[in-house]
DNA sequence: GATTATAATGCAAACGATTACATTTCTAAG
DNA sequence: CTTAGAAATGTAATCGTTTGCATTATAATC
């Protein structure tokens, strides 16, 4: 122990200057092999690591970019947590991993927390808020990509799904099918993923001249909790055929209400979801859902990220930002 | 941006010295209401944000935590994360997420990124091996956790689960229920949670004078995967009325291997495991389980890790390493 | 042996905060 | 009006690296 190793006390050690044991460090050429082996030798031996704290002071660059998602303990963002985190690790880089909660004063701090930390990039699943700082952010040269979700009027790259056109597919599909009563558990409407699945279920309704029944459409918040509750109260109060619930949480609630009730799936009600979750085919019957490329979102937002951290061309880049909207797919299976 | 903000810029604008800056952005008494107030307007008008990279290597304190887990995929393992996250956010710290993947190569390398980042302390569900480094880590000084797993050998705090207990007792009630050829998905013998529920059930049947079998023993690597494989090979091959299975993610394969299978559960097969997936309760028949207290050892974790980060007496918590077992418990439920 | 190019090393100034210590300003008592 | 103590502010060293520039050692050329 005896104080804490620094690159002086190494430098002393090897009998050479701490420029040159930082030379080695970085595996500079122009380095003697001999001073060299020396000096890994006495680095070997006490474990010494590089304080990255003072090298990050001095190269201006933390080598590190923080994600901002709403809640790990969801698996879509679990996921994209993951993509993330193996693209980033691939080039050498730390990721700070931020539960938002989609709680925009949260969603602050956590900005906040990185701006300080002097994160190179950020990547972020946005609440909508905070528009002011993220164009600061963005205007001091801190890269920025969205995620999953996008903010009208904050210019800068994104990664979504074809939320809409998915929505209006599925439930096209479902209409196709001859289900006539589709009851819909939407998500929050003043959330992204929420309005445009939300746009594709009325778009389908309408386009196949069905009318939109408001006392079919309940609008949960993406929870599982929500999802059970309005679920159970479709089943008691409406006269539904077939049940279209906009992500997977809810889902897993809403199948626990029908579980709860012993309605038979799909005879007397079919069922289907936006997401995609690890129980669609463990249950019986197995679960139609439309699924989205998770990890894909979560490492070309990386990819994008990266483009600007370690771009070459500065201007060039920053000039063009991009949305890049992948697609999210039906999988039909047994519950319709 | 006209070059970056620092200090040093705030305290020009405003007329004072960089160390009554300083002062403002910690709340230090002995600064004038006045100059506070104008420091923090500029502040405020600016967007300044002290920079934590020069804070922390004066410091000597980076108020960051490092996590090293298997992976956030898993539900065991990002409750965990969330649990560690959401105790240190309350005490102002941030947290790097590691996802060692069980793999003794990766451990070391993010035991060597957290170690260069200088976090102040590391939470670890250990592979079992790196003990030269980790025992190297403690004694710099380097407050270490370990979760859910344990090393013999280094002197640690730690939290894990009674395994062998709850083990134990869970075979011993489907014993009793009147199950007798109890097939066993276990997970590796070298993983201390593998080793520990393996010993659970060898104990239980020997105290119930069961023959062990050793064709009805498997041994996975806890992937989803393995316990597909595992459970059809099972099912084809061996006679068995009951089949128990050593965590969720094979649990989870193995109910698809049943369900692939056509095999009804539990009139001609008993079905358990340990770890609770999301879905237990949502499949035909409810899955009966040994449910962990995940959340509880993620913060029991976190809390001790602080006990030691923010210790009063060095030498007293030094000297005493705390290992803490949680109970996981039985919840019977229909699918035996 | 002198000259020159190149390899190898060292010196010292950053990076942007914090903080011990010094200094100035204010307040109130004598 | 002094003077002492407290309040408010400033000066400069420090944290542990990296790196531009200067210097020295070595090798190659004539």
């Amino acid at each position: 122990m005896n104080g804490k190793l620094n690159i002086e006390k190494i430098a002393k050690r090897a009998g050479v200057s701490t420029a040159t044991v930082s030379r080695v460090l970085n595996n500079y050429p122009y380095v003697k092999e001999e001073t060299r082996s020396k000096v890994l030798k006495i680095i070997e031996k006490t474990n010494y690591r590089v304080n990255a704290i003072a090298r990050n002071l001095r190269r201006k660059k933390t080598q590190s970019i923080g994600v901002i998602i709403s809640n790990v303990l969801s698996p879509f963002y679990s996921k994209i947590a993951k993509a993330v985190e193996d693209v980033a690790i691939n080039k050498n880089y730390s990721t700070i991993l931020c539960n938002g909660g989609d709680n925009p004063d949260k969603e602050y701090q956590y900005l906040k927390l990185l701006h300080e930390n002097r994160v190179d990039g950020i990547i972020i699943s946005p609440t909508g808020k905070n528009i002011d700082y993220i164009n600061f952010l963005i205007s001091a040269g801190i890269p920025i990509v969205f995620i999953d979700r996008y903010i009208d009027g904050v210019d800068c790259d994104a990664v979504i799904v074809n939320n809409f056109e998915a929505s209006y597919n599925a439930v096209n599909h479902v209409i196709n099918k001859g289900y006539k009563k589709i009851a819909f558990i939407s998500g929050p409407l003043d959330r992204f993923t929420g309005r445009e699945r939300y746009r594709g279920y009325i778009k389908a309704l309408e386009d196949n001249s069905i009318k939109i029944d408001e006392n079919i459409i309940r609008y949960g918040d993406f929870t599982l909790e929500s999802g059970f509750n309005h679920c159970k109260d479709l089943l008691e109060n409406e006269d539904i055929d077939m049940i279209y619930i906009a992500n997977s949480d809810m889902g897993t609630g809403a199948f626990q209400a029908i579980r709860k009730k012993g309605i038979k799936v799909p005879k007397d009600l079919g069922f289907m979801m936006f997401d995609e979750p690890n129980w669609a085919t463990l249950v019986e019957p197995s679960i139609t859902t439309i699924s989205q490329p998770v990890f894909t979102l979560g490492s070309t937002a990386c990819d994008l990220l990266f483009r600007r951290i370690l771009r070459g061309d500065r201007d060039q880049i920053d000039k063009n930002t991009v949305k890049i909207s992948l697609d999210a797919k039906l999988i039909v299976r047994k519950s319709i």
